[in-house]
DNA sequence: GCGACAG
DNA sequence: ATCTTGTCGC
């Protein structure tokens, strides 16, 4: 990661230069993409003053987890909506640089362009890693939609501002819905496709849910 | 001014 | 995110 802002005034400015350096499209071919990274947070307590992350690499053919590394950190930036990376990046990046696997896609818990100035968490580590990047949210950021039908696979557009930003995804049979948009160098489409492919059993993807079990039990245990 | 607001 | 008991369903 780079260095902290010391403000939310200053940290929306650098959001306003690092979204420039988005790409949103197709540079990943779908059918190639084997390696899935996954990463997720936890905090230390209520003080909450350390973090730790876990970044887990899941093979899409054997459904397995590959490699999985923990770091821990200080955590500086305080919980803004719309400014989530300054607070969590710091623990994840370094977690990331211990991987020693070649990820074809990230998953990050978050938004990816569906935030107020298209920067979202997945967005950010995308670019920072200069790798394709997914946003799976669990739940609202920004923009508005239609209900979505109950059915695994359904799902509708999520719009802000005139434009369409992510899908509002089912990704079981009734079950909350996931708020996909694309992170880095993946389109909306590619991004769908991706997260339904790893929900093999559970509302969350596998790269993902497992980063998420892993990290809490690191926590636990730590 | 008031409400909304990823993790 | 974190703090928590019971409860519904496969």
């Amino acid at each position: 990661m780079h260095q902290l802002p010391n403000d939310p005034g200053e940290a929306i400015k650098l959001q306003n230069e690092v979204r420039k350096l988005v790409k949103i499209g197709g540079y990943i071919d779908i059918a190639s993409v084997r390696l899935v990274g996954g990463v997720d947070v936890a905090y230390l307590g209520k003080g909450a003053s350390q973090a730790c992350a876990v970044a887990v690499v899941w093979d899409r053919l054997s459904g397995e987890v590959l490699e999985s590394v923990y770091a821990q950190d200080e955590v500086i930036f305080p919980y803004i909506p719309g400014l989530l990376s300054f607070r969590e990046l710091p623990v994840v990046m370094k977690a990331c640089e211990g991987l020693s696997s070649n990820v074809d896609v990230w998953m990050v818990d978050g938004a990816g362009i569906a935030h107020p100035r298209r920067l979202g968490i997945a967005a950010h580590f995308g670019v920072l890693l200069d790798r394709p990047s997914i946003g799976v949210a669990k739940s609202r950021l920004i923009g508005s939609h239609l209900p979505v039908p109950r059915s695994k696979g359904s799902w509708v557009p999520l719009r802000h501002d005139g434009e369409v930003v992510g899908h509002v995804l089912r990704t079981r049979n009734d079950v909350k819905p996931l708020y996909i948009s694309p992170g880095h160098k993946v389109s909306l489409r590619q991004a769908v496709e991706l997260v339904l492919a790893c929900c093999t059993k559970y509302r969350l993807p596998e790269p993902t849910r497992m980063a998420h079990n892993l990290v809490e039990r690191y926590a636990h245990f730590s």
